[in-house]
Parts: structure tokens; C-alpha cells; sequence
RNA sequence: GGACUGGUAGUUCAGUUGGUUAGAAUACCGGCCUGUCACGCCGGGGGUCGCGGGUUCGAGUCCCGUCCAGUCCGCCA
């Protein structure tokens, strides 16, 4: 019924009478005139009621802000007198005759104009409202063209969409499940998906070689800006493909997103084993944006006088690294690099020692820093060598486990990058690989990094002959410092899927109890298999440059995982929780 | 579980060393203005200073506790 929007009135519409439906942006009136910004998905325009001409005009003295209105006018350019280069409405106005207040609106609790920011927590309390605004409307606007050009690539490629339970059991990806008690089994609940992990490896046992879902998951852990507890996933998975096969699916798919919706070109992602990821970006997800790296200068450590660099140096779980700043003499303060300091704390980092290279030429004098009379000469030389500095770099020195200084000096590079502007260019893209299979549980044992049901890239002879060297069939897709999804080839053979049982030590009452139907089904003609998922809220966080998650959901939770706006969750009635058999502990009053 | 920041008018904020009646901008209401567009001018209403306790002759301000919002660590593969 209504052919134009709001925003779309331009100039070749000149003369056109049209109709036109939005909510009231603001209201002015002078001289008699009152003159209304009517806002609706496209943009705002600019209504005029004159009295002479009006039929509705003693109505549309009434309106107020946020009213909704429906407006029958004639579009028109305004008088070039009138003109002036600031204006917020364009060049265009409708030139009103008549006006239906569909509804009328209380006074909004906050300005929806743009000039005054408002807190978080007033924006969540009324998100119907917030959700109103130019950035939250383009923001969901863009998430929803996404998804429609995934569905269209996946479908291109031969990928179906199928459904799998909200309502269903502990998956194994490691996080806290939501429960939901159940009313017809006494003692019993069900969880939440984490991912749809379990079900889409069914699927492929089922022949549907090729899934795909827009899933919601679902994970009771603490909150962050690019942390909600429940999110959605692109979940793939596919039979017969290799991890070849499927890193080129899904890039493509990236690739032509960031092409079709932004015009952006990524170029083809390059791929980085995990281990070098871990040496010289002190990150599984590197941002290689930023051009600085971490250089290990064990070896150069190991006979110093000075216990905080050579304890680590020769700890085998130690690690000792540095990362130089280039020109960083003139770009950091003292208190600058005090406050760098704090910030390598937070990660467990005990110090952050320096070295300001003044004079290369000069060993004796031309280092400044408090640790340089720690170190003899030729381990200055050696580390200016190795680091190729030049005067006026600046060099900061990480010297713990491997894993803070790893932490520390990832986290400090990042920091560094943004603080002082470093980036190389605006989207760099990579594939992480060569994921090992098991990491240390911190307890004598060994985890999955992934989660067990991930191949090795060795037969289960030799993973069960040196665990802690095997490498996975894993890959995550990396974007300007963010996993943007992660992947692997499952594993489809018994004998494999109980070598790593093993070395888990999950015994084999623990594995039928977590995921039987899962075993029982790989027995049963299982197809070689494997997939990966993206996070969708990140995915279109990087791409509208959100600061945070909150800003491209609709209805987020808060860092307390509550909903400001419904008081979720709420208390309920007693009857209610007997169905459910639950009873609960009275409240302890202080 | 921990570190840090914030909470004062509908909203965004200021509020000095603890001192009289807690301010500004904007929003809202009324009036004026022949075309405004962050319109302008005049006037008006609007406050549980998050909540509870303490110190003090006196607390928005200092102390303790607590709640809420946010960022981060832990956690989340």
C-alpha cells in the first residue's frame, strides 16, 4: 500500500502527492507553521503544516514527539532562501494536507535527536525505543541481508537447513549448560545447546552430506563486550570433504560477503600453524593488522646474573620474549610504560622491563633502562642483533611461564597496535591451523583443545604413543585479532574416537552416558566428516564496527545475564515449581 | 570469584576543603515569533543525590556494606 518511505523522498519526486507513515523525530513551529521530521526505516523528511493550506492543521497542532503519524502531502523543494548547508531533513519537504494521529506517545525517556548520548542502561530499559535509532536500525537492517546471503550461498552450494532441539542434553564443548527442569521426569533437565555439535554429526551419519543451521547456542558463562549467553552460530558441517574442501567453502563465503555487502576485497586468507600464531603474536587469533612481533630470546638468557630472565630462560615451561617498538622512544612517556606496565599485570605478568635503544653504537651508555646493568655486552649486542633495532626503538621484555608471558606480551602488542595507531591496513584475515590435539589440564592430565570428538592429523598409533605432539585437523578463521568461526574433520573411526578416549581418561561409563547415541551411530556407517561455525554476532560486529555485541542483538542481556527491560529471569509461583519438583532453599535473611 | 570505572532533574553532566535554598544544558509545559531545521526570545514545573548503615554540630561530598550498569582477569574450546 505505501509505495515510498520517508528517506526515500528525493527530489524526483517533485510534485508527486504520496502518503507517508513514521513516528514524529521532532517538532517545530514558527510563525505559525509547524514544521514535523517524520522518521521511519529509511530516514526522516520534513512535514509542513501551514494553517492556509492544512485540512488537518488544529490536528497537527497536537502532535508531539514520537507520535505516529500518517500524512498525505505533495513533495516540494524548498526555496533556495531557505536553504542552508546544515540542514538535517535534505532539500526536500512534503508540503502536508492532511494527518491521521494513528497513535499518540508519551515523552520519550530519552532524546532519539543523536546530539546527547545516553547510558547503556537506559537504552536496554527501553529498547523498543532505542531499537528506533538510525544506528540500531542499520545495525539489524545489515545483520538480516547477511544472513540472507549466507542462506543464499549455502543454498547455491547444495547446503540444507535443518532444525535441530533447543530442548536437549549436554553437549561437550566445555561450557556451563543452561537447564531446564523437566515436569514429566521427576529430577531430570534438560540443556540448552551449546552448539548443535552432536546433532549435525548425526546428520551426517543420516546422509545429509551437506547441513547448515542458523543456530542459537546457548552458554551459562560470564558476560563480555563480545560475549552474550545466548548467541547464534552458522553451523556447517559436510561428508566426504577434507579440511581443504571445507576452509575453501567457507572463505568463499566470507570473501563474497565482505565483497556483496561492503565492497571490501579480503584477498585469499593465509594460513598460520597455531605454534607459530603462539611465538610470534602471543595469540591463537593473531591481529595481524599490527606489525610488531614477539621475539624469543630464551637462548640469549640462560647464563645472566639476573634471576627474573634467567630462571625462566632455562625452566622448560618458561618462556622469555621480547617485542620491540619501533620509534617507540618518542611515542611512549614514562608513565606511559608504567601504565603498560599495570596492564601486562592484569594477564599475571610480574614486571615489564625496557630497554630505550639511544645509541646502538654504544653498549656502554646508549641503552637506557633499569635492567641493561643486569646484562653483559655481547647479550646487549646480541638481542640489538636479533631484534634489528635502531635508535630510538623501544624494547619491552617479557620473562615467566610460557604461558603469561605468551598472555602478557599478545595482549601488550594489541594494546600497543590501538594506542599508537599501528595498523597496516583494515581487514586482515587468516586461517589458524595445526592446532595441537591436547593442552595440559593444569591437574598431570590432558584436555582436548577442541573438543573430543576432533581427528588427529597421525594415526592412533602414534597419537597414543606421544599425545602431547599431535596435531588436529582443526582450523579457526581469524579477522583483525577475533576467531570468527573454528572447524575441524571429526572423527568417524571407532578405533581413533577410543585412542582419545583414553588418553582423556574419560572411562567408558563417562562415554556412554555424555554421548552413546553418538557412538552408537558412528558405528553405523559413519562417512568421513567435518565442519565448522561461525559466530554470527561477531561476524557482524567486525563488519558494522560495533564496539559491542549488545549493539547488533536485538534484545541483549546484561553483564549479570539479565534482560533490564523484561526483569528476566523472574521468581515464579510455587505451584509451578512443584510441577517441576523443584523446591527452593529458603532465603537466608541478614 | 577478583580488579577497575560510574550511579545527582526525563536525559547528559557539573557540584571546590564536609557548610546557607543542589546547578547547567537539553527534554517537558505555557506564552511570543511569517519558513524553521541543535531555530530564537520570555516564563514555568521537575530531585528518595542508587539503597542501607556509620563518622560529624552539619554528608551529594568522608568511611563501611550492598545493589545496578560497564570494561577487563578468571571462566567461555
Amino acid at each position: 500500500m505505501r509505495s515510498i518511505y520517508c528517506g526515500a523522498v528525493t527530489s524526483a519526486n517533485i510534485d508527486q502527492e504520496i502518503t507517508l507513515c513514521g513516528w514524529v523525530d521532532r517538532r517545530r513551529d514558527h510563525g505559525g507553521v509547524i514544521f514535523l521530521d517524520l522518521r521511519d526505516r529509511d530516514g526522516i523528511v520534513q512535514v509542513v503544516f501551514d494553517p492556509d493550506s492544512a485540512e488537518d492543521f488544529a490536528r497537527a497542532d497536537k502532535v508531539r514527539s514520537e507520535y505516529v503519524l500518517k500524512v498525505v502531502g505533495k513533495v516540494r523543494a524548498r526555496s533556495a532562501a531557505t536553504v542552508n548547508p546544515n540542514m538535517a531533513t535534505g532539500e526536500i519537504e512534503v508540503y502536508g494536507t492532511s494527518l491521521e494521529i494513528l497513535n499518540t506517545a508519551e515523552t520519550p525517556p530519552f532524546q532519539l535527536d543523536g546530539h546527547i548520548s545516553v547510558g547503556e542502561d537506559v537504552r536496554l530499559h527501553y529498547r523498543y525505543i532505542d531499537l528506533r535509532r538510525e544506528e540500531m536500525q542499520r545495525n539489524l537492517r545489515f545483520r538480516s541481508k547477511v544472513t540472507t546471503a549466507i542462506r543464499n550461498f549455502m543454498d547455491g552450494e547444495g547446503f540444507i537447513d535443518i532444525e535441530t532441539p533447543i530442548l536437549t542434553r549436554a553437549t561437550p564443548e566445555g561450557a556451563r549448560d543452561y537447564l531446564v527442569p523437566s515436569r514429566t521426569h521427576d529430577g531430570k533437565f534438560f540443556a540448552l545447546p551449546q552448539s548443535p555439535q552432536l546433532f549435525k554429526q548425526l546428520l551426517m551419519v543420516s546422509g545429509f552430506d551437506r547441513y547448515y543451521q542458523i543456530a542459537k547456542c546457548f552458554r551459562d558463562e560470564d558476560l563480555r563486550a563480545d560475549r552474550q549467553p545466548e548467541f547464534t552460530q552458522i553451523d556447517i558441517e559436510t561428508s566426504f570433504l577434507d579440511e581443504q574442501d571445507i576452509m575453501s567453502i567457507t572463505e568463499r563465503m566470507i570473501r563474497d560477503l565482505f565483497k556483496d555487502m561492503m565492497g571490501v576485497d579480503l584477498g585469499a586468507f593465509p594460513r598460520m600453524p597455531f605454534s607459530e600464531a603462539i611465538a610470534k603474536y602471543g595469540s591463537d587469533k593473531p591481529d595481524l593488522r599490527i606489525p610488531l612481533v614477539l621475539e624469543d630470546i630464551k637462548d640469549l638468557m640462560t647464563e645472566v646474573d639476573f634471576k627474573v630472565f634467567s630462571g625462566p630462560a632455562n625452566d622448560p615451561k618458561g618462556r622469555v620474549t621480547a617485542l620491540k617498538v619501533p620509534g617507540g622512544n618518542d611515542l611512549l612517556s614514562r608513565k606511559q610504560i608504567d601504565d603498560y606496565t599495570k596492564f601486562v599485570s592484569i594477564y599475571g605478568a610480574k614486571g615489564l622491563a625496557y630497554i630505550k635503544v639511544n645509541d646502538v653504537s654504544d653498549l656502554e651508555n646508549g641503552l637506557q633502562s633499569p635492567i641493561v646493568k643486569f646484562l653483559p655486552n655481547d647479550v646487549r649486542a646480541a638481542i640489538l642483533q636479533r631484534l634489528e633495532a635502531v635508535n630510538g626503538d623501544l624494547i619491552f621484555f617479557g620473562a615467566d611461564s610460557h604461558k603469561v608471558v605468551t598472555e602478557a606480551l599478545g595482549a601488550l602488542r594489541c594494546k600497543l597496535g590501538a594506542d599508537l595507531d599501528l595498523f597496516t591496513c583494515e581487514w586482515a584475515p587468516l586461517w589458524v591451523v595445526d592446532f595441537p590435539m591436547f593442552e595440559d589440564d593444569n591437574d598431570g592430565g590432558l584436555t582436548p583443545l577442541h573438543h573430543p570428538f576432533t581427528a588427529p592429523s597421525c594415526s592412533p598409533e602414534d597419537l597414543l604413543a606421544n599425545p602431547a605432539e599431535a596435531l588436529s585437523r582443526a582450523y579457526d578463521m581469524v579477522l583483525n585479532g577475533t576467531e570468527l568461526g573454528g572447524g575441524s574433520i571429526r572423527i568417524h573411526d571407532q578405533n581413533m574416537q577410543q585412542a582419545v578416549f583414553n588418553i582423556l581418561g574419560i572411562s567408558e561409563e563417562e562415554q556412554r552416558e555424555k554421548f552413546g547415541f553418538l557412538l552408537d551411530a558412528l558405528k553405523y556407517g559413519a562417512p568421513p566428516h567435518g565442519g565448522l561455525a561461525f559466530g554470527l554476532d561477531r561476524l557482524i560486529m567486525l563488519m558494522t564496527d560495533s564496539p559491542s555485541i549488545r549493539d547488533v542483538i536485538a534484545f541483549p542481556k546484561t553483564q549479570t545475564a539479565a534482560c533490564v527491560m523484561t526483569d528476566a529471569p523472574g521468581v515464579v509461583g510455587n505451584q509451578q515449581l512443584r510441577e517441576l519438583h523443584i523446591r527452593l532453599r529458603e532465603k537466608t535473611q541478614a
